[in-house]
DNA sequence: GAGTAAATGTCGGCTGGATGACCAAAACCG
DNA sequence: CGGTTTTGGTCATCCAGCCGACATTTACTC
């Protein structure tokens, strides 16, 4: 990929977008891009010294195996997000990215570049601090639903959410392109596979939503009566 | 209080410390500084506009009023922790600190005050962003353990680190000064009063420890073995 | 030290939701 | 197209641990 594609993306980045463009050009010179297809793996947590990514383009999943060797979904990140080894601390167990839309593409540093920037960078540094703030506040969200709400209801707070990010309106109902099995969301929102489907078979009786494999459609202020 | 105290305590923070001291000077000068005794409440999430706070001196929790009411642990901070408001969203509910050691000293800034040091000061920048990391981490811990651990694991889990934090070692236990009640234990691994009742009446049968309102006493290794 | 409030102890009933097992329907693939 | 894999559907079983209720002990207050 040639340097002035780099800047384009760079520049348009919600975290980069406060550098100058000498110092856009400079960190072009240390990132690193990939793309990769549906399925392809990006990254694993053990394989190169810490890196960090930040997603140009698609849509991840990040999955850690477990103790037992099942796949956790953690995480779906979209455009923009960044992922990867921010901490210091290592002990990560075994995780990996994996492209879930068509195409991904990615960008990455060595976090001690990337370190050295921010060092250099203030402005940089306090929208990165602002962003660690919104993700822990995030994960601090979920910990407390998954305290606080049962099952059903954690479903449902995902598919609200989930259909105000991406989401399709239309007169009377919102239509979700699904790329998520019940599996997946099932540990999105830790519970089970079968829990899942019959949470959802019920949600369609009652009249809420409606699905196939691919598509999701949920019927317009049905989801926010519950 | 005085400045030269303020410089000292300041001087000596994990976080302030890359600080030069004409830096430091002039963080003085933003500085508020509250002392309180055991039980006093040192500041609710409400009350001022967005405020950080580190604690000099002593123990704190953090408690939340959920819903219902009820009032949940969601932390135990100990001399050189941050809390506050961090974040922008300010969707928090009631939360509040309050003073569990004999004296509680702390000291506060403005957010935005902070914001500006920050922007001026990358090493700071880079510390702070690092902590954040830190937090970040620990709070994943925590979420996996509430998914994958049950309530007996949880607890043993809490008092190893709790024993590795606080505890003072002789012969063949470790004694923990014990300012929490079981309720408070219960909601810091999220479990319910009569569930950490009976387990540390298990553990005590079981000659792991023993114990009274004031303190725990770990027989050593026995936690361990577990 | 009496009286009250807070913390601990104990128990039985109850249930959300995990688990396992098995089948049906799609999707994938040579 | 037929065979294989992946995903979804359904059910019966089971249990950790929550919940309510109440007794007992310790601490706090005046």
């Amino acid at each position: 990929m040639n340097l002035e594609t780099k800047y384009w993306h760079l520049h348009n980045h919600k975290l980069m977008n406060v550098l100058s463009s000498a110092e856009l050009k400079e960190i072009c010179l240390i990132t690193n891009f990939k793309t990769a297809k549906k399925g392809e793996i990006i990254y694993f947590s053990h394989d190169e010294s810490s890196r960090v990514y930040t997603l140009k383009r698609g849509t991840i999943k990040i999955v850690e195996i477990d103790a037992k060797g099942n796949e956790i979904v953690k995480d779906i990140l979209q455009e923009g997000d960044l992922f990867g080894q921010f901490t210091l601390t290592d002990q990560t167990l075994d995780e990996y990215a994996i492209a879930v839309s068509d195409y991904v593409t990615c960008c990455s540093f060595r976090m001690d570049d990337f370190e050295k920037i921010i060092e250099r960078n203030p402005a940089l540094a306090l929208r990165y601090t602002k962003w660690m703030g919104f993700r822990l506040k995030r994960l601090e969200n979920r910990y407390a639903n998954l305290v606080f709400k049962d099952v059903r209801t954690r479903l449902i707070e995902f598919l609200k959410d989930w259909a105000s990010k991406e989401g399709t309106n239309t007169q009377d109902e919102i239509i979700l392109k699904n790329y998520l099995t019940h599996q997946d969301i099932a540990s999105l929102i830790c519970s089970t596979r079968q829990t899942v489907t019959s949470l959802f078979n019920d949600l369609k009786e009652k009249g809420v939503l409606d699905y196939t494999r691919t598509e999701i459609i949920i019927k317009n202020n049905a989801l926010l009566a519950l």
